[in-house]
DNA sequence: AATGATCTTGACCGTTTGGTCAAGGCTTCC
DNA sequence: GGAAGCCTTGACCAAACGGTCAAGATCATT
């Protein structure tokens, strides 16, 4: 089947891209990676960047997916969690089109401008408007919304573009089930806390 | 005067490497950049790997300069007041050195992986400590001191890594300084709150 | 079984790139 | 003024890379 070979190839592309960047990948690498030569990579997607533009637009698709988890609630509780837990199991299960993601924004973005300057930014101004809505029935702190979401999506896309530190700060082992669980609960906490949006976590009685 | 070329050299490179990666990179651009003939570049760094271990090493010692500012204080206000509030500063002034670093992790650290695992380690080591005291002390709430740093690391550096998509949300213009310190001011006060180090901004009365 | 369409592949090519080299300046010190 | 050391540079080279091509293999349809 044509659909299973081509979704083979762009599986192995993420990854190599994901590793090496654009420029550092190599179709013959892919093509190794594939299982398959590179004359025949080059059958499914005539040129590296149109492949590379398949890779970019199944990421930003899961950026998407993500993105209306936003939507599942008008609690801001409710809405914040769902979003944050989603975009951290993202960078659990596909850490590699994050990285593929975060290099391309790193180098100012030559290949998908045309979707942040339109979806992205749409999802992020109605998303902001919800926000402040949030804030003016009195159900969350005055922070400026923008720099709240800058702070969800570097936060949770660091545990996937970021994880060979975590890993290397970890003992050189990829964080467990119950480590990473206990990541995603701390950034929750922090940041619900953060806009008042639940309770302060309790502090310790001084221990002296 | 050698020191002198060489520095122009290293600040070309660091510009180039930030903008096209390692591979990306070519020798050509920046000697171009520095205004010299690439066979003049290669007698001050005998190889492309030479010089980025140099921009890289530069780009480090940025870093621990910034680490330094954690101890400023025994208060957990005020020491992590500065710490986020230097790496916010230096997210704006040396934008290109994070991206070589953000880059150099993304594709798992092959140069400077020996820093991660002694210099970086170690230093993370002694403030885990160090919050955690604070935490046993009763000064801040008790969250896991790890995923703070790296909340702390991801939110500071995002504003260097991804300024390219927040130039684009924000209109295709660079933050002003006026909101790159509201910006900083957001990040300070939603993680002070959320560790409970400082009051909860109060939330506005409902508007109706 | 024949025919045409689709797929596979080793060999090949032009371009780009990191790096070399030899010839020529420039500066310094006797 | 000349010798010695340092710096500069255009021309060049080998390796790696993206992509092509033509010849053959495989498959579907009748």
């Amino acid at each position: 089947m044509r659909a299973e070979k081509e979704s083979a190839i762009l599986q192995a592309a993420e990854a190599v891209f994901a590793d090496y960047g654009y420029k550092g990948a190599t179709t013959g690498m892919i093509a190794e990676l594939a299982g398959i030569p590179k004359a025949n990579l080059h059958y499914y997607f005539p040129t590296k960047e149109a492949l590379y533009r398949r890779v970019v637009e199944h990421i930003f698709n899961i950026w998407l997916d993500a993105a209306n988890s936003f939507d599942e609630s008008d609690d801001p509780v409710e809405a914040l969690s769902a979003y944050i837990s989603k975009k951290m199991d993202i960078s659990r299960d596909h850490p590699m089109g994050s990285k593929v993601w975060a290099n391309e924004i790193l180098h100012r973005a030559p290949v998908i401008q045309d979707y942040l300057e339109t979806t992205l930014r749409d999802w992020t101004a109605s998303r902001i408007a919800v926000i402040n809505r949030w804030i003016a029935e009195g159900r969350i702190a005055p922070v400026d919304p923008q720099y709240l979401l800058y702070m969800i999506w570097a936060t949770t896309q660091h545990y996937a573009d970021f994880n060979h530190q975590i890993d290397t700060l970890n003992g050189g082992e990829p964080l467990s089930d119950a480590q990473f669980d206990r990541a995603k609960q701390t950034v929750i906490g922090i940041i619900l806390a953060g806009i008042g949006a639940s309770p302060a976590i309790a502090r310790k009685e001084a221990a002296e």
